[in-house]
DNA sequence: GATTCTGGGTTTGAATTTTGAACTCAGATC
DNA sequence: GATCTGAGTTCAAAATTCAAACCCAGAATC
């Protein structure tokens, strides 16, 4: 036994430790993982969310040190998240601000899901925040459903 | 100016910073901020969802030294989020094995949203993994609709 | 009943990251 | 030319993480 690893099964063992039972590499998970796996990665781009685009308006509300903000920031470019574009305010030279890029935008529904999974869980909450459509006002919610159908599905019979 | 704080407002200043162009306090988010918003959080919980629950499994599957597991497990029950229930293996002693609580549970729609968004991402993917029904073995997907109607609704058109 | 084995930890000192303050840079304004 | 500002970079001090060593309790073995 020892190491746990590749010994060609002795073929006498008892309570197997089913290496296998769930997928090890399970690729959406660890690079989101990675990615947001950071105490400010979340809140930056919580920030560029909600139309925080510039770095000054960033460090100020997060109250992030400039150092970190900036790499963060190359960090979210090199990994595609975000791009920059120029703009110019009356007065001043031009500078960079921060966007979302598709594959940013992309992680708006995992927002929401967290959203809507502090709005319900935590404990002495701040008040909730619930998503609406913009021009409807109706409230939104987050659903499973059959891909092709549209049928609803249960959170707990999936399987991955 | 100075301290940027509590300054019973001089009510001669420009540039007021537009305080509260978005929502600063955003419940849900700021919460799984600091509760995910570290290299190890979301690892740990996906061991949970896919089944591992006692430490020395989760340690070797994810290499994490044992004395940050032991914190973030800790961190984990503190928040809520996990349970412990006894076990015992037939010639050892009883033992904690580690157990998502509901609130741990309602990160799963998060986790799914995360995992979708990484499969459809991530450059150079892994490959893709995409959760089913466990029954019907039909693939699931999540969706954003009105609260009530259920009408399909559209991201961009998301208000906060 | 002493010895060993194992899962689940805690302790510890070294390596790494984060932090905040100071410094830089470049164009706009005065 | 001096000054201001947003956007960085640099650097030492503080906080965290890491890996390895140690501890602990009950089962099994001798």
């Amino acid at each position: 036994m020892s190491n746990s690893e590749s010994q060609t099964l002795p073929s006498g063992v008892e309570t197997v430790v089913a290496e296998s039972d769930y997928p090890v590499t399970d690729c959406g998970l660890s690079r989101a993982a990675e990615l947001l796996g950071d105490r400010w990665m979340l809140l930056i781009l919580r920030q560029l969310f909600y139309g925080a685009h510039r770095f000054e308006e960033m460090r100020v509300a997060l109250k992030i040190p400039k150092s970190v903000l900036s790499t963060r920031l190359s960090g979210l470019i090199q990994a595609g998240l975000v791009e920059t574009r120029d703009y110019r305010d009356v007065g001043s030279r031009t500078r960079k601000a921060y966007y979302l890029t598709a594959a940013g935008e992309g992680l708006g529904l995992s927002f929401l899901a967290l959203l809507s999974w502090g709005n319900k869980y935590s404990p002495e909450a701040f008040d909730p925040i619930y998503p609406v459509d913009a021009t409807t006002r109706r409230r939104l919610k987050l659903m499973l459903v059959d891909a092709e159908t549209g049928d609803r599905a249960d959170l707990k019979q999936v399987k991955l």
